[in-house]
DNA sequence: TGCAGTAAATGGTCAGACCATTACAGCGGT
DNA sequence: ACCGCTGTAATGGTCTGACCATTTACTGCA
């Protein structure tokens, strides 16, 4: 562990030891779940001070590279990356209005287009049954009627992510992520779905993977677009009768 | 400015400390190019220690939201939220998900095609005249042989961003910005460019804009797909030659 | 044997000092 | 009057050492 970094300097310190654990984290010479060094330990290593190196934590931290506990046994532990801080980051744009719904919308119909069409060629039997599952639980919901709008909510997120895993190229899968995590955020601040929306969405859904089960790429992928148009023309409804 | 704040607690008091600077400046209280005060100051109106004031700068300074500057006059000045850190945050993905070259080609002719498709009809005289300094930039490059292999990759760059911008998504552009950040890695890990291939890039490039300003979206969208599937056996080919 | 209390490890916070960088005002020379 | 240098003060960056709060693990007593 005593060769793991060098002495840091740089115009900024903390800077410098963010990018030498950042390395060792991207490089794999600190794994996943793998406890860093105490902070008093850490800044003998690093030749640095407490507060500097704490600094250098709270970004790595931020940057979601690592998990800090407290108390005895606790300390830095290297995470897994996921797609939240993505997922954040354009939360904030969002919020800072530099991102529209529309802009989203709009990138959304065209990737999601794309995943379906990948996906399509790919389908292997265990995803079919997969898919399968998924839509009897959106069918579920819609059964249970206003109620289970949210679980439906999820679901519908599920079978999305399901088309991205199928292509088998993980930069879908965490796009997927990160915009459906946003759509849901802004459907918590102000849409509202009824039986009748739930009840077309899973139609168009349905209709999608019938035509994924036909291996007919070019319909499916046709199909989800104009899925997702609807979605968002109902979500841009929406938006406006809240914001008048 | 004294009313600005409370005072903080919270289990991690700088996570209050950052909560509060971060609502000010989404909604408002706080507006891009103003500056906060001193940290001496901060720490006071937030009944806080500097050390603690600091961490929670750093996580905003991570966030994007503000930038710090050294020397009197200095301090923590509020920024424009960019899709800058939507784009570091998904290379940090990407890159500890040890995405393949063939993951990053395959997304990348799909949203590369789309995003020339819609910029297209969307491009104006200013945006003809910037694509077409680019373009001189990259000849120029290429004029000056395969010791401006990395200034041409710079302006190739460039020129594919400049396409994102014109789209007027800034989801486009945050996501092109991370994929040629990866591309460019990829690059200097293992490939080499001789001046042969800067021509045909270039010349696939030309085509591109040719395409866009006949407003023919669908040529310019097939064009620039077979540019990029070209890179891409390109790059595979020399990764094999470098593997083997 | 089991439980409670205590000790130790660890992150969180604090106070105060000094250093490095920067802007600006004031002085001096031309 | 103008230009340039220099000193000074404001500000972020770093360091030290202390104490607090939380958590785990061990120890000793009932």
């Amino acid at each position: 562990m005593t060769s793991l970094f060098r002495a840091a300097k740089q115009n900024r310190i903390f800077q410098d030891v963010v990018e030498q654990i950042q390395e060792a984290i991207i490089q794999g010479r600190l794994k996943v779940g793998e406890r860093l060094p105490a902070e008093r330990e850490l800044k003998e290593m690093l030749q640095t001070s407490r507060s500097t190196l704490r600094e250098a934590l709270r970004v790595l931290e931020q940057k979601g590279l690592i998990e800090i506990k407290l108390g005895m046994g606790g300390g830095a532990v290297v995470r897994t990356v996921t797609s939240d801080l993505v997922a954040e980051s354009l939360d904030l744009l969002i919020r800072s209005q530099k991102v529209s719904l529309h802009h989203i919308a709009e990138f959304r119909e065209r990737v999601e287009g794309d995943v379906v069409a990948l996906a399509t060629p790919r389908m292997d039997e265990a995803d079919r049954q997969r898919l399968k599952k998924l839509l009897d639980d959106a069918r579920a919901c819609v059964h249970r009627g206003a109620e289970a709008v949210s679980d439906f909510l999820t679901a519908d997120k599920h079978i999305h992510l399901c088309f991205a895993r199928i292509t088998g190229n993980p930069i879908y899968v965490s796009i997927l992520k990160t915009i459906h995590d946003n759509i849901r955020r802004y459907y918590d601040d102000f849409l509202l779905m009824q039986e009748p929306e739930m009840n077309e969405n899973l139609k168009d859904l349905e209709d999608v993977v019938a035509a994924m089960d036909d291996r007919d790429a070019e319909r499916a992928k046709k199909l989800l677009q104009a899925h997702v148009r609807r979605f968002n023309s109902h979500m841009e409804h929406r938006k406006r009768q809240n914001d008048g």
